[in-house]
DNA sequence: CTGAAAGCGCTTACAG
DNA sequence: CTGAAAGCGCTTACAG
């Protein structure tokens, strides 16, 4: 493998020059700069990214940090993570995933180790232990998700209170005065995930605002579980309109809506809009949007290396009605 | 940030010293030893892996190679990178995602500019042009997926010829005489992606040999389309049995199936065993063991790493059966 | 506009 | 068993 040092022999340069050339942060004369081309071109040579982290302290890297048990409720985020590269990619970093039990110590290590440049957090929960230590340590990072408490924090996510309380609105506009509301398992509102517990504040404070009854149903993550909280429902015909929040279970509801319809019962779901397109929901959805705000979170993230500053960034995207079956709108 | 040097002189110690105790590959007295690690515990001191990394040539990370496009398709490959990520990290190394639509480029890139050292390539195609680098360039490289030349390769993949023809045995089993087909769509067959027409190939070729009337259906990947398809399939009396191989369009069959049963109607599936217990599938399923080929694939890679050796590995995990409703089944 | 030198923080033969 | 020295391949002040 060529080094910088070949280079600058073929180009009959010193290695400071190359590497200016490289880097692009010095004036070069276009006859010099032109020889040092060639000789990078029929070298084949390519720059070592170890080394060049090393001198720079920078990996172009970012650390993508999960939670793999909680990545079982919300697979969906799973679908992102190509995106996410390829978005990250687009602006220069590479993706690297940290996968681990204990979100904190991942991010200790990978701070102190020096692998990445910084992180995006995601399934961010209303007192999370991460989002501490990175305000503590002001390691780089925004999170995706949105904690009440965001002095201090980079954070990116759907408006999942607008949602729920949108969802009500379209529900009451339609006459709806006795709704269920079926939402995550009981162990996100515990764990405080801001994506279930934000959505969920709303539905019911807007409920009660205009005097609707409204039932919470948190839904188990057991098909078998699913299908007969979901049938219970929708055989009871006391109710007149359904707030649906699981992701998880949207295959399940589309199935029983398919076997008997309910003409008469009105539904809003929130959910992305790519599980309404691929499972073909058969009524409203609110998109949320998981793409834009996982980009919006790379992108954000980016800014902040690059251009240093206080984190602070406050960014909450704006909930959209899709379908029934969005199948005209691009989706992925 | 404490460096090496930091911990040398507060151990009284040269920095080979400490770096030996770090590597452990060279013996250190159990008393200069435990000054050393006394010494990385007061200065909180971690290794840093850029100049590691430099000094070593090696960055202890794997790429996985993921195209976008492909992705829309296999979105449950998407379910697994997190998985992934954790094999990794169990052997210690990490995991970066390369996404991007020529896979050949990313690979080169990445390989010289030296920042992985082996690459897991998915969605491998019986003629892929990455496969044929990754061969020329004797990069470390396991294809996940299993092209019929694999001189000089390292591949795993599940048994896609296999559980194609158990498919069809357990129908003949069942008297099946006239049977659907529904597969991925076209598209798939023409890029030659391993995983389906190996299926493919093996499903006509046994139906075939037992005299039993096989139609194959492409599927096309919009739902709108799946449906028509798959109503048509399941109205017309005369199949007595039906294969189905496409994870996208399970979701579907399922909610078909649950508005109108079909008793009579044998269906054998091919499917991650995830599939089936999301959507609850009705019917006998091949659990495609996406995660274990997954996991072997990076077992096999850091294998590969470590030892050394010529590549030329072939892997197959055998076809297993599970379903209707395997709930009781440990998934993820 | 270009180059010599020092430095990034490790590891690894090589002496002793 | 331990240390001094060179090296990994870049970048970046600093001179000139």
């Amino acid at each position: 493998m060529a080094t910088i040092g070949d280079v600058a022999r073929v180009a009959g340069v010193s290695r400071s020059t190359v590497s200016s050339v490289l880097t692009g942060r010095k004036y070069v004369s276009p006859p010099t700069r032109s020889r040092i081309e060639d000789a990078i071109a029929t070298l084949n040579f390519t720059v070592n990214s170890r080394a060049r982290a090393l001198a720079t302290s920078r990996t172009m890297t970012l650390g993508l940090v999960v939670n793999p048990s909680d990545t079982h409720h919300v697979s969906t985020a799973a679908l992102y993570l190509v995106s996410l590269a390829e978005r990250a990619r687009s602006k220069g970093y590479l993706l690297t995933i940290f996968a681990g039990d204990d979100g904190v110590r991942e991010i200790q290590d990978a701070h102190a180790s020096k692998v990445v440049d910084g992180f995006l957090i995601m399934e961010v929960r209303e007192d999370d232990a991460r989002l501490a230590l990175v305000k503590a340590e002001r390691i780089p990072a925004v999170a995706i998700g949105m904690p009440s408490d965001t002095r201090d924090l980079d954070a990116v996510d759907f408006d999942f209170s607008g949602a729920g309380r949108l969802a009500v609105e379209r529900l009451h506009a339609q006459g709806a005065t006795r709704v269920a509301f079926v939402c995550w398992p009981a162990e996100l509102y515990r764990l405080e995930a801001t994506y279930a517990f934000r959505a969920r504040e709303a539905v019911e404070t807007l409920a009660a605002e205009l005097g609707m009854a409204l039932e919470t149903f948190e839904c188990a993550s057991e098909p078998r579980e699913m299908q007969r909280l979901l049938t219970s429902i929708l055989d009871d015909d006391s109710y007149n309109g359904l707030v649906f929040h699981n992701d998880a279970a949207a295959p399940i509801l589309a199935e029983l809506l398919a076997r008997s319809p309910r003409p008469g019962l009105p539904v809003t779901g929130l959910c992305p809009a790519r599980v309404s397109y691929d499972h073909w929901l058969p009524f409203e959805t609110i998109d949320t949007r998981a793409l834009e705000s996982t980009w919006a979170a790379v992108d954000l993230l980016v800014d902040r290396l690059r251009k240093g500053g206080k984190p602070g960034t406050r960014l909450l995207l704006e909930p959209v009605i899709v379908g029934p079956h969005p199948s005209g709108r691009e989706v992925r």
